[in-house]
DNA sequence: TAGGCCATCTGGTCCT
DNA sequence: AGGACCAGATGGCCTA
């Protein structure tokens, strides 16, 4: 009687395990024993609407006369509650596929976005939330910042995998630029590793960087961004709002030779020709699929 | 093996 | 009444 679930699309091209198979079988599980807990509280609340004559079977009533503390649901109810909970966890089922598929769209409009190390949930939020920041401060003060500052404000709280993955979509070497004057390099990485470990991602950028010795982000981050309001205290607190200008630069051209010379950011997006030999997780920027920013952007680019 | 991340189920709450 | 939303619980997979 108990049948699967189609198996949701979104998972299908997932970098993640795909667990839809293996929670299948948990959910065969549960569906074996459906709602026990519901079914159980509804069996005492219905107690006085059974009693005014709800009850529909004469069996099951004179279970109840018999002194069973336990009240027993008629069949025909205890069915339409087992359904309407399956029909409950489908609905839920299909929202979070919802939720993440809308996920999967922010994770190919924020700045970096790899097809094989797909940002976690939570790292996702949080390159988007930095980039609005970073963007938003480009708006303000109309001046681009230099691509280090850019990338150390898209950095801001990351784990490390994803800061040097976002790293390495902007062709930054973080060890050219986050080093000792003696020459031991960091990683561009922010304190926030202190408490929190993500090791899903490889490192794209740097090595053995785990065993280092981590400096607090701002201590390397002299940039004006950085003097300003962090994009997490003011935003967070629901204090402040990002500053917005629409007079202001909207797009940026790196002009400075170098790696990253033909980058753009802002609402232009590198397009990384020689990234793909030297880049084994097929990272790439995004702004290449998306036209319609593209037109948007088009105001701001003369 | 521990920790991170995930999908799913579940029951409570709020809204229409 | 029923659906949407939410958060807790649970268990699986993966990686260091």
């Amino acid at each position: 009687m108990l049948t699967f679930d189609e198996p949701p699309s979104v998972q299908t091209s997932s970098p993640f395990r795909t667990s839809w198979a293996t929670n299948q079988l948990n959910v065969k599980c549960v569906k074996a024993e459906p709602c026990r807990a519901l079914v159980d509280t509804l069996e005492s609340r219905g107690e006085d609407e059974e009693r005014d004559g709800g009850l529909e079977d004469e069996e099951e009533r004179g279970v109840r006369r018999r002194g069973s503390q336990k009240k027993k649901l008629s069949q025909g109810r205890l069915d339409r509650v087992r359904l309407r909970r399956i029909e409950a966890n489908t609905r839920e089922r299909n929202r979070m596929h919802s939720l993440n598929s809308a996920l999967d769209s922010l994770r190919k409009v924020v700045p970096c976005y790899s097809n094989t190390q797909k940002l976690s949930k939570i790292e996702t939020l949080r390159l988007a939330k930095n980039y609005i920041w970073a963007l938003s401060e480009i708006l303000s003060t109309g001046k681009r910042p230099d691509l280090l500052t850019f990338v150390q404000t898209l950095c801001k709280g990351l784990s490390q995998p994803t800061t040097n993955l976002v790293a390495g979509c902007l062709q930054l070497n973080t060890r050219s630029f986050v080093s000792e004057p003696g020459g031991e390099s960091f990683p561009l990485y922010p304190a926030y590793h202190h408490h929190h470990h993500d090791h899903r991602g490889p490192e794209v950028v740097g090595s053995g960087s785990e065993d280092r010795p981590l400096r607090s982000f701002g201590s390397f981050c002299g940039s004006a961004l950085y003097d300003s309001p962090s994009p997490d205290s003011p935003l967070d607190a629901g204090t402040l709002s990002p500053p917005m200008n629409f007079n202001g630069i909207f797009s940026l051209k790196h002009e400075e030779p170098g790696d990253y010379r033909s980058c753009h950011y802002g609402l232009r997006y590198c397009s990384i020709s020689q990234s793909s030999s030297a880049d084994p997780y097929d990272i790439h920027l995004r702004g290449q699929f998306y036209q319609v920013q593209e037109d948007l952007n088009k105001p701001f680019l003369n």
